[in-house]
DNA sequence: AGCATTACCCGCACGC
DNA sequence: TGCGTGCGGGTAATGC
């Protein structure tokens, strides 16, 4: 899944549609087919129906991995797809689910959305106050508002090492494991490194690695690193993730690949010190 | 004790 | 066939 890169895509095409696709914004919704109930972290499956039949969608945004519809009739439909999550648009006439259909949004005009998930692991809320799932998400890396000195003083804070913090969603929010790695390797940080030992001048560059990886994800769509999601190429630009063995592209060093956190970790030994 | 940090585990599909 | 791996994170367990 859709790492936040894939995540702003998929906001996008949702927003103005593709050639082939309508766009979801102000589409009236007529039913709600739930076919895997526990994706529908709130409320129930009857209540999620009934709330959302007759509605429009008037607003679509992202926040972290999440994403953000903003619905006429007032309340806020959230989702994350977590690892194999994806949102399929399927023109009229309705057939029958596709497998690993876990939830299906049929609109008017009679195409549909449908949100695939064959992990899952994926989550759907509907909700008055987001805070109550958005509240502990830490700062957006994009946003201009989030200074250097700001992201010394989080990194200062904290004890843990370099790679589980960046991708602790309460840190930063949107970082997933391909960008924290590729991030590391572009800022010459080591992943065990330390938070708090870093420099004024190290936490400038992780920052700047950090924005720098992902408007290159964005700008290639996302990667296709296997069967979960093909839709962009940046898996052709990594530097570290998975080119374990292959040579470092700056020293020739081999890159090695280590669990950190449980999550596998690609670094060059020689330039991330 | 109380906080911060780490490990386990959740469905499924794929490649070796 | 079996095993390792995974674009994530909630919760239990552990560490300080």
């Amino acid at each position: 899944m859709p790492e936040l890169p894939e995540v702003e895509t998929i906001a996008r095409w949702l927003r103005e549609g593709r050639a082939t696709e309508p766009p979801l914004l102000g589409r009236t919704i007529t039913a709600v087919e739930v076919h895997w109930p526990r994706t529908l972290a709130a409320p129930d499956p009857a209540t999620f129906a009934q709330r959302l039949t007759g509605q429009h969608v008037t607003a679509i945004g992202r926040r972290g991995k999440f994403l953000r519809w903003v619905l006429s009739g007032g309340g806020v439909v959230l989702l994350h797809l977590r690892m194999s999550g994806d949102l399929r648009w399927q023109p009229p006439p309705a057939a029958s689910p596709q497998p690993h259909d876990r939830l299906v949004f049929a609109f008017a005009d009679g195409w549909r959305l449908a949100f695939n998930d064959p992990r899952k692991f994926g989550r759907v809320w509907l909700v008055e106050d987001e805070t109550s799932v958005l509240g502990d998400l830490g700062p957006e890396p994009l946003d201009p508002d989030l200074s250097a000195a700001d992201f010394y003083a989080r990194l200062q804070a904290s004890r843990a090492r370099l790679k589980p913090l960046l991708l602790d969603q309460r840190f930063l929010a949107g970082l997933g494991n391909i960008y924290a790695d590729e991030a590391l390797f572009q800022a010459g940080l080591h992943p065990l490194r330390p938070a708090h030992t870093l420099s004024r001048t190290e936490a400038e560059r992780l920052l700047h690695a950090i924005r720098q990886v992902l408007r290159a994800g964005i700008a290639h769509h996302g990667a296709s690193i296997d069967w979960v999601y093909r839709g962009g190429d940046f898996q052709n630009h990594f530097a570290v993730y998975r080119r374990a063995g292959q040579p470092c592209l700056r020293c020739g060093t081999p890159i090695q690949r280590q669990l950190v956190g449980q999550r596998s970790t690609h670094f060059c030994p020689h330039c991330q010190v």
